[in-house]
RNA sequence: GGGGAAGUGGCGAAAUGGUAUACGCAGUCGCCUCAAAAGCGACCGAGUGAGAGCUCAUGUGGGUUCGAGUCCCACCUUCCCCA
């Protein structure tokens, strides 16, 4: 009909997004008395566009923080720039724009993109990590660490990536590829800046056991990641050459199961070795010079295990046999200490290449009834009880690895200890458009940190990008200066910090985001700190949660804030948002635009489909014909309380309505069940508000059905119902919700609300359905009071011919009552 | 190779060990309309039956239980992490 109402999203959301920023209505006070909540989703890069797959992010994190600050919390909720990173630079290398240019633009773009989906930020807390106000804090930092030891530059086979012309750190590479380019990386020695976190690994494992709001999956990648081993570390003698080659293990129970030592090409004895045998000389170096070339990749991974023999032995310390040392390409010189022992009988790798080069297979372990014996088929690595090992003959796996380990310590031979996967962050980079890190190397006093009152080290600014070097080493400008300590000439060091510096701290930067004589107030940050919700995506699981935690705890130890020392109370993990079976991303030319969905289907609608179309967690399929579901809606909903918006405010929110009948009783519970979903969603941490949706869904269903009711307009029940309906709906869809809660008069916005307490009186049942089950299979449905007797509601099952049809001639043996759910009848 | 998560209608999915398939999409039918769109209403796992019903169905096969989508074991498939 002509007359109908159309809501005109468009207009609505624009003119409430407006209104929202006018009044700012989500910026959050220090001072508020309110107990604080910290929400925060991970600081995105400013890749140029936003697209749905943002969006399913922020909708989360939004949904999160509204329904907190209605549920009378103290909500700071930020958002920021993670805008230093390659991608500016090769924008520069390409196009001649200059990184700043390209990256600001972006963030402006993006800015905009995040507002138009009517996100709640608090916008006056906003950074950008390539601002110098933010960067010049990376390189307090960095000189914090330095002071403390905690930042030392040392020579080390590097993990280079030859497409974007930097080292990496470990936890960037992935399968031997860069992370972001996905080059084969290459190992290169160079000097390079680390941060000790290697200091911090036993307080890292201890804080996981802690972080109980974490999924476990990402505890235990942390954990696989720093790959804590406790075993024994000892040396062998090498046979008429003064050398001596240490090896770690953790099953020193296998010893006497030794039957060769591999050692890296590089490893220091070999060379010792080669002077005392100059007929393998000639292999050996062979070999090497063939490994020279391959990545760490293709040595551990991808290349069938060989070796060369040296020509000399090693003398196993407790039995004294003499075993061959041999040059293989699967230990690598920077991995523990660079050789392993070969026990080729309870260790896997170790028995092909046993079984490649025919060497002895010793079995020293069998299984706990000693049935297992050789000849071995495949290496037995689990523990057993130990044979053919001397004196330890007999002793289970465990006993002998402390008898052993003993033994060699008394022999002065060897330790326990413990290693440990993860290595020092490297956070050099090659690279422009990071920060400069703040050290200038002085010819009379050496390596010099740049003194707090000479801070930032400001990024020059008009470098040439030819993709050849690094722009600041070829800088003169930049790199030739003075030094802080004696004023005589010296140079920077020519190198940026890894990006993921920026982004260990910036989440207690925005408590305090315009700090000038800090990184941030102590007390203020105290006061915020933790962060009680964190959201993102698990591919940071071992990368920027691992630093953040690391650089958090240096940050309390320093007393730069306190309390507890893990910054992330609770992490979800959003699921990846998929558009016809490939992830969204530019580079698969498959994005759905945020312009584009805002402009079609509306941002309530858009962001009511993120939420609805599959729990958050679980990755989800964009489609197309979803989403109108969420059109029709959001017009649903307009057209049912548009019109008795002005009456419906009659009727108070504090107490329930006046109901007439079971049809308002049910409407009314309608409301409740959603409220209830809501809240309960979000105290449990599940945040699954495709079922809260799927509530207001079933909510909108009974108001339409009510209103076709010839008085529907004056049912207190309704207006009731009408009333509440822009708060239900608040966290969802903020743009309608307030729209609505204006035209029922109110001055301010309905986002500042209270959320209303579900009242168990509106959710109770005025009659329950029992199911009647014989042996386990429904038979049955009765309606009865709630609270009914179980001898009650037995007599009323044996009225049921389909019950008695099932029992007849059978013996009931029992009955099973669940109350107002189920009567289970055991009949034999 | 090791570890983890998941598998439910045509599709996205729901379900504290207690009515499997809520809610949405798609589809079918009806109302409204000159017609269409929109809207409103009804139906919508498979088989069987005139019908009340009955049988089967949550990847496959076992198990625990009065009762299993849910818990346990094995297997298959997919995805993720580590090597």
């Amino acid at each position: 009909m002509s007359e109908e109402r159309t809501y005109d999203f468009r207009a609505v959301e624009r003119s409430r997004q407006a209104r929202w920023e006018r009044d700012g209505i989500y910026v959050a006070r220090d001072d508020d008395p309110r107990p604080k909540y910290y929400v925060l989703e991970m600081l995105p890069y400013p890749s140029g566009d936003l697209h749905v797959g943002h969006a399913k992010n922020y909708t989360l994190g939004d949904a999160v923080a509204r329904i907190h600050r209605m549920r009378g919390f103290n909500v700071v909720h930020p958002m920021g720039w993670d805008a230093f990173g390659l991608p500016a630079e090769n924008a520069a290398i390409q196009r001649g724009i200059e990184p700043e240019t390209w990256t600001l633009d972006n963030i402006r773009n993006m800015q905009r993109q995040v507002r138009l989906i009517g996100t709640s930020y608090d916008w006056t807390r906003e950074l950008a990590t390539c601002l110098p106000d933010y960067y010049r804090w990376n390189q307090w930092f960095f000189v914090r660490l330095f002071e403390k030891g905690l930042a030392y530059k040392r020579e080390a086979p590097v993990n280079w990536c030859p497409v974007d012309k930097t080292v990496l750190a470990n936890e960037q590479v992935e399968s031997g590829r860069c992370w972001r380019c996905g080059a084969a990386v290459e190992r290169r020695n160079l000097a390079q800046w680390f941060f000790k976190i290697t200091d911090y690994v036993e307080r890292l494992l201890a804080g996981l056991d802690r972080l109980d709001g974490w999924p476990d999956r990402i505890r235990t990648m942390q954990r696989n990641w720093i790959g804590k081993s406790e075993g024994v570390t000892f040396s062998f003698d090498v046979e008429n050459v003064e050398a001596q080659i240490e090896v770690f293990t953790t099953r020193v129970d296998t010893m006497f199961g030794a039957t060769f030592v591999a050692v890296a090409p590089e490893h220091p004895a070999v060379a010792k070795i080669l002077e005392k045998m100059p007929k393998a000389r000639h292999r050996v170096e062979e070999f090497a010079a063939s490994l020279k070339s391959k990545s760490e990749l293709e040595r551990t991974q991808l290349m069938e295990k060989t070796g060369v023999p040296t020509g000399a032995y090693a003398v196993n310390p407790l039995s004294r046999e003499k075993i061959p040392i041999w040059v293989t390409n699967y230990v690598l010189a920077e991995y523990g200490t660079g050789a392993v022992m070969g026990v080729p009988a309870h260790d896997e790798r170790d028995f092909e290449f046993a079984r490649k080069h025919g060497l002895p297979i010793a079995q020293v372990i069998t299984t706990p009834d000693g049935s297992l014996r050789a000849p071995l088929t495949e290496a037995f690595v689990e523990d057993g009880k130990l044979i053919a090992s001397g004196e330890y003959i007999g002793m289970k796996s465990a006993g002998a690895r402390r008898a052993i380990a003993a033994r060699l310590e008394a022999m002065g031979r060897g330790k326990t200890s413990v290693h440990y996967r993860i290595r020092d962050w490297l956070v050099s980079r090659q690279r422009y458009w990071g920060t400069p890190i703040p050290i200038v190397y002085c010819p009379a006093d050496g390596t010099v940190p740049v003194p707090e009152d000479q801070l930032p080290v400001l990024l020059p600014k008009g470098v040439q990008f030819t993709g050849q070097g690094s722009p600041l080493a070829n800088d003169a400008a930049f790199v030739n200066t003075t030094c802080p300590t004696c004023g005589g000439p010296a140079t920077r060091d020519p190198d940026t910090m890894d990006t993921f510096v920026d982004s260990s701290w910036y989440y207690v930067r925005y408590l305090d985001p315009h700090d000038a004589a800090k990184p941030f107030d102590k007390e203020i940050a105290s006061r915020w700190m933790p962060v009680d919700q964190y959201i993102g995506g698990a591919e940071h699981a071992v990368l920027h949660l691992l630093y953040a935690r690391f650089f958090y705890m240096f940050m309390v130890d320093q007393g730069y804030v306190t309390g507890d020392d893990e910054p992330f109370t609770r992490l979800f993990n959003q699921g990846m948002l998929l558009y016809r079976g490939e992830k969204m991303s530019k580079s698969r030319g498959n994005v759905v635009g945020i312009d584009e969905a805002v402009e079609k289907y509306g941002v309530d609608a858009t962001r009511l489909f993120l939420l609805k179309a599959a729990p958050p967690e679980d990755t989800l399929d964009w489609t197309d014909e979803g989403i109108v579901g969420r059109v029709r809606f959001v017009q649903r909903v307009w057209r049912a309380a548009e019109p008795l918006a002005v009456a419906a405010r009659s009727v108070p929110l504090d107490r329930l309505p006046e109901m007439r009948g079971d049809a308002q009783r049910e409407l009314v519970r309608a409301l409740h069940v959603a409220l209830d979903s809501g809240k309960s969603e979000t105290e449990t941490h599940r945040f699954h508000y495709n079922v809260t949706t799927a509530k207001l869904d079933e909510l909108i269903n009974q108001l339409t059905a009510a209103l076709r009711a010839p008085d529907a307009a004056d049912d207190p029940a309704v207006r009731y119902v009408v009333h509440a309906l822009p708060i239900v709906l608040a966290p969802f869809a903020p743009h309608i919700a307030d729209e609505l809660w204006s035209l029922m008069g109110y001055e301010g916005s309905v986002h500042l609300e209270r959320w209303i307490e579900p009242d168990p009186a509106a959710l109770a049942v005025e009659e329950i359905t029992l199911v009647v089950q014989v042996n386990g299979k429904v038979r049955a449905r009765i309606q009865a009071a709630p609270g009914i007797a179980e001898d009650d509601a037995f007599a009323l099952a044996m009225r049921e011919p389909t019950v008695t049809a099932q029992i007849d001639g059978k013996q009931v043996r029992k009955r099973i009552f669940v109350p107002d759910k189920l009567l289970n009848i055991v009949a034999a």
